[in-house]
DNA sequence: GCCGTAAACTTAACAGTGTTAATTAAGTGA
DNA sequence: TCACTTAATTAACACTGTTAAGTTTACGGC
């Protein structure tokens, strides 16, 4: 009776590589411009046979996203473990974080910079277990560990994490958006960014 | 022979009723969910006479922003001529820039949140008049100011603006986007990034 | 092996999009 | 009045996301 087992099997194979194809034609392409139809065409099946296994195509892009930002997770969990000076650890933990949205453009645009949907329930995608808030958990790990250090004064946790977000989501999606504006050389900037932020809050 | 004259009158009039339905549907509903039919319906002309004016959408919403952000400029014009101490003023001109930002979020999100289109010359859009660059040299002017009242030390001013312009656009960009996140207060983590910014910099 | 059923998949269509070529209407100068 | 320029429209093209209806496929029971 293991023949339900092997369609459920078959469909998550199919699935997976509905998925892969989206992720390679948004990233490649940009999800505005990739169409059901050549997802399809690349998978060779029609367009129907994705509405199967997604509800639409925010939905294809919302499990792109996912699986992209679960390897952000990784990531900064590899970082955020290791021992060593706490100012230090936080810096490269949020640098982790912008160089990680400049690499997945595609990904970080669609989970941070573009309208939510209509039907968009904060409830569920302001969750402890998913991947945006895991990564915002670490920002307040981070700096706890360094009030407890005695680096930075003692503060409000949740305020100082979300202007450390704003402040490395502003330079990563700056160069995102706008990578032919003058910049004093990126590396400088998302470091300098970093800096000031970081010395900002020791003040 | 004032013909010619009160033809262009005409036409121009015609452009800036386009203008004004279009400014009115896109802060409303949103670039995405607005169509050029719905456009010309609200001004009652055919679809395509938008064109006669406008190039295409792209160029539409793109003069629906020049002239939001010709009233930025203004705003930051009076907070930067005023008298007083040169960081505070240096940090009123950031929260302007914040609030402005969260008042036109549709224009906003249009000219620092979207894909450039693809036909995007930087040549132009960089030029020292255009009002992005008018409001960012505000900040070299705010950064210089304080410099010179020895409120900073002395560093990169360029560096130094982009770095203010990444956490300003960032926090502005994530209440757009994010509004129903838990946020500590909007306020407050406005006021917070801006201080921690500047103190930032002052350290 | 055959049949009914349920799942997987496709075809065809709907209602909409931005945009353009071809055409008509309007107003001016001679 | 006629020619000509300009303005505006009609009709169409090539797409888009999505859905209802129909077809194919593969399995479980007989």
């Amino acid at each position: 009776m293991g023949v339900k087992e092997r369609r459920a099997r078959q469909k998550e194979y199919l699935r997976q590589e509905i998925l892969d194809a989206a992720t390679e034609l948004f990233i490649r392409d940009g999800y505005e411009n990739v169409s059901m139809r050549r997802i399809a065409d690349k998978i060779e099946y029609s367009p129907t046979t994705i509405y199967i296994y997604f509800k639409d195509k925010a939905e294809l892009l919302d499990q792109v996203c996912k699986e992209t930002f679960g390897r952000l997770v990784q990531k900064l969990t590899k970082i955020m473990d290791q021992a060593g000076e706490p100012l230090e650890r936080l810096k490269r933990g949020l640098i982790a974080y912008i160089e990680f949205g400049l690499e997945n453009p595609q990904q970080y645009r669609a989970t941070f910079m573009m309208p939510i949907p209509e039907d968009f329930d904060p409830q569920k995608f302001y969750k402890k277990d998913s991947p945006g808030m895991q990564a915002f958990s670490f920002l307040i790990r981070g700096i706890t560990d360094c009030i407890k250090a005695g680096k930075i004064p003692a503060m409000n946790v949740d305020l100082a994490a979300q202007v450390l977000w704003a402040g490395a989501h502003g330079i990563t999606s700056l160069l995102i958006t706008d990578p032919m504006f003058p910049w004093v050389g990126r590396e400088k900037v998302i470091h300098s960014t970093v800096d000031t932020l970081v010395a900002g809050l020791a003040a």
